[in-house]
DNA sequence: ATCGACTATGTGACCAAGTCACATAGATAA
DNA sequence: TTATCTATGTGACTTGGTCACATAGTCGAT
C-alpha cells in the first residue's frame, strides 16, 4: 500500500491504527480497460473503492434492455458492493471498467469491522449512498420520460466536446438514454435533415447548438 | 417519549446516554390519514422514523407520470429525508400517509451528532438504505418493462386477499405499474373477456388464479 | 490492394403502449 | 333525487420499440 492510499482511506474515515493493528486489511488492484468487474449472480468477497481510473455499472433490465445505473469515478465507493454486502444478496448488475482503474479492495470481514469502529467511515458511505440515490432517482425520471428527443437532445448538449462533436456510438447513445438503437437513429436522421448536426460513424457533429438547445427547454 | 420509542431507538443504535446527556433530542409526531409530510421543494429541518402506521413516497417525473418510489412501514427510516439531509438539498419526492402514522422526528441538528456519536446508527440507516436501493432497482426494472401484462397480473396476484379480490383502483393500479390508467382499463377489459377475472368499481375479482398466473411464468 | 469479418448504421413493416378527448356510470352528500 | 364527485370505458391518434434485413465503414491478414 502506498501512502497516497492510507492518506485515501483516512479520508474515508479508516484511521490508519485500524491498519497497524491487523484489524483490517485492504489490497490494491489494478484492472484493464474493459474487463467486467462484477457480473450478475456473483457473491461478493470486498469492498470496493476506486483510487483511479472510471468504470461503469450497468444492468440487463427482464425486458432485456440494458441500461446505465451510474458511473464510479476516483475516490467512489462501490454502492452496489455495499448494497450487496449489507443484505447478503448476489450482484445483481454488472461493473465494466471504462478506463484503466485502480481500486483498493477491503475483505468483507474487516469491511464491518471498519464499519463498527468507525463511525465517519459509515458517514462517508452513507453520503456516497445518498449521492447515488439522486442519481438512481433521477434516472428514473429519464427512463419513464417518453420524450426521447428531450433526452437525445440533452445528452448531445451535455457531451458535446470542444470540436462540437459528441464520440459515441448509436449503441452507446440508445444505452445511456434508456431506448433502442433504431430509435436514436431516426432521431439523429430527423435532427440531421434540418440541418442541426451531422451524423457520422461513432461519432455526432453539433453544426446548431441553438435550435438544438430548443428541443431541451420546453 | 414512552420507554417503546427509547426501546426503538435503542435498537436503531441510538444509545439511551444520548437524549439523557441532551445531545441529541426527538419530538413524537401523530399524523392522521392522507396527509402530506412532504412535497417536492420543502427543506428538511429532521430525520424521520416511522413507530406506527404506513406512507407511501411518490414522485411525480418530468412527463408528469406519477411512480411509487417506496412505502415505509414500522421501524423503517426515510431514506429520501437521509439522502436530503446529507446533500443539503430540497425535497424532491412526496409522502402521503396511507394510514395514521407515529412517527420520531430528530432535528437535523441532532441527526448529524447522532451520526458522529454512534457507528451503529450509522450502520442501522446505511442498511436501511440497501434495501431502498435494492428497491428501487427493481423499480427502474419495472418500469423499464415494456410488458405491462406481466407487471399487470403480478400486481393482482401480489395483492389480492383472501376474498380473491384486489381493492384498488385502476388509477392506483396504473400508478404503481407506471403506466397510465387507460392502459390498464384495456387489460383488464382483455382479462374479464378471457374469463380470468372482474374488473368492478374499485376493484378487481380473480376467479381464475391459474391462468393469470400463466402471464406471469413466461 | 483486396478480401473477409466485424461493427455501426439505415429502414420498412408491424405492434404495443401512451395520450387526448369525451362519454358513461357508480357513489355520495345536501 | 339531484348535483357532484370519482371511477371507468373507448375511439382515434402518436410515439416508441421490435424484428428482420440491407448497407456501409473499419481493420487486420494475406
Amino acid at each position: 500500500m502506498l501512502k497516497s492510499h492510507f492518506d485515501l482511506l483516512s479520508r474515508m474515515g479508516l484511521p490508519q491504527t485500524l491498519f497497524e493493528e491487523k484489524k483490517v486489511s485492504a489490497n490494491v488492484l489494478s484492472i484493464d480497460e474493459n474487463q467486467v468487474v462484477f457480473s450478475p449472480g456473483d457473491s461478493c468477497g470486498a469492498f470496493l473503492i476506486l483510487t483511479a481510473g472510471q468504470l461503469r455499472v450497468d444492468m440487463t433490465t427482464r425486458s432485456g434492455r440494458e441500461i446505465l445505473l451510474y458511473r464510479m469515478k476516483e475516490n467512489d465507493s462501490c454502492v452496489i458492493t455495499t448494497s450487496v454486502l449489507l443484505n447478503h444478496e448476489k450482484y445483481y448488475a454488472r461493473a465494466i471498467t471504462e478506463t484503466p482503474v485502480d481500486a483498493i479492495a477491503i475483505p468483507t470481514k474487516d469491511f464491518f469491522t471498519a464499519l463498527n469502529e468507525s463511525a465517519e467511515f459509515a458517514q462517508v458511505i452513507l453520503k456516497n449512498y445518498s449521492q447515488k440515490m439522486s442519481t438512481l432517482i433521477q434516472l428514473l425520471d429519464k427512463v419513464t420520460s417518453k420524450d426521447i428527443l428531450f433526452e437525445l437532445c440533452t445528452l448531445l448538449v451535455q457531451r458535446c466536446d470542444a470540436d462540437n462533436t459528441v464520440k459515441m456510438t448509436q449503441d452507446a447513445i440508445a444505452t445511456e438514454i434508456g431506448t433502442a438503437r433504431e430509435v436514436v437513429s431516426r432521431k439523429l436522421s430527423l435532427l440531421e435533415e434540418e440541418g442541426i448536426l451531422l451524423s457520422k460513424r461513432g461519432r455526432v457533429e453539433i453544426i446548431d447548438h441553438r435550435r438544438l438547445l430548443k428541443n431541451i427547454s420546453m
